[in-house]
DNA sequence: ATTGTTTGTTAAATATTATACCAAGTTGTC
DNA sequence: GACAACTTGGTATAATATTTAACAAACAAT
């Protein structure tokens, strides 16, 4: 079942994820894989397979039953859990990112805040407090921390990673433009901005309309 | 020469860019595709290929003149080019893309921000006046603006869409969540935060050790 | 001159991704 | 309850993309 899944299909999950629950809310009981075709612009072959690597969610004759598929999908994605965050750089992106609502509704929950600014270390930010860096490798060794939200400049990130490495946290949500080495048991997820922005301005000057819906 | 580059070689060129800028002040003045494949994990043989796509920057022998390659890379990226750029939901998220001083400096300059939140319209962030949303078809219209930022909730970003359509910006760096329609000749990249968060949910709970470079 | 380096480029190998297909199971209708 | 219309699951196939290997040709260094 769990075997080897393309990370293509990965990251077309949270897609599906999005159209069921746009289907939910507009109160749809089922759906066949042609019509979701139709609707995001995949081919119904390909809704298929994706989904089949996962298990058997669907029928013949009748299609996929919109909110058990939603729930297979979100229990796939690992969202039916809760997680707790740490944040790392404290600064305007990183306030930003907890205050943003949404994380929290998912249950991802931030639970400890770090920086090295002694302006802000011992402040609140949507009432999770802003502890001194310094305190990271303690925090981490005290308390369950699943994830932590890496938002600090690219020349901190090496000596952060090192500390990360030797703590049991389980991923890294990596928004510094670097390109951190931790042990395989700790993911990364990377998100680098600046790459993204570049890649647009590659692609506005060259736009051989290789337009993708990935983009 | 830019026939068909495939995308994986387009987005490693950031990576390749800021390699090089490191090379750079490190005051390195040449590097073989050998030491950067050592550097970087990447085989020596791909290296030499992405480059080959653009042109012949190396010599045999000798490798590559660092300056040179760094201008020749931020070239191909159209990053020495200057943009003018809007952005729409000048909220929490999009105050920050704002205030980021890296863009600017790299030749992305906001000239003006959109809302709908009375209590901002008419304030200014980092310099920049936040409008009406109301105003942004004329603003468009009247005004040079090569990119759009995409900053509001998901709801209000397909009307928004319709708007961007018609206007002749060329691009549009979009971060809500939702799949903008607009015609071929603007170019939409895409940067889904919430998915890259179930990304990362999913492997946490899934590790069969597929960790990539690209995370 | 000669040796060692290193590129550019073609070719081969691999891996990935997407599509087509159809038997078999359901639904819904008459 | 039989029949027609759907629609999945899964396999096979095709298409595409990506990566690695290999090596002649060009250059550097001494």
């Amino acid at each position: 079942m769990s075997d080897k899944i393309s990370i293509a299909v990965i990251k077309r999950l949270p897609r599906y994820y999005r159209y069921l629950g746009d289907l939910l809310d507009k109160d749809i009981a089922r759906i066949s894989s042609k019509e979701l075709s139709d609707r995001m612009g995949i081919t119904a072959s390909q809704i298929r397979q994706d989904l089949n690597n996962f298990g058997s969610f669907g029928q013949q004759g009748y299609g996929y039953n919109v909110e058990l598929l939603y729930n297979e999908i979100k229990s796939i994605l690992g969202l039916d859990k809760v997680y707790n965050l740490a944040l790392i750089g404290a600064g305007n992106f990183g306030q930003t990112l907890v205050n943003y609502p949404n994380f929290a509704k998912r249950g991802f929950n931030f639970v400890a805040l770090f920086d090295t600014n002694p302006a802000i270390i011992g402040t609140k930010v949507s009432g999770v407090e802003v502890f001194a860096a310094t305190n990271l490798e303690s925090f981490l060794a005290a308390n369950h921390v699943d994830i932590v939200v890496l938002t600090t400049p690219a020349s901190a990130a090496p000596g952060i990673a090192k500390t990360l490495a030797a703590s049991n946290i389980k991923g890294i949500w990596n928004f510094s433009n670097s390109d951190i080495k931790v042990p395989a048991h700790i993911t990364v997820e990377n998100v680098r901005l600046t790459d993204s922005l570049m890649t647009l301005s590659y692609r506005i000057n060259h736009d051989e309309i290789l337009q993708r819906v990935g983009g």
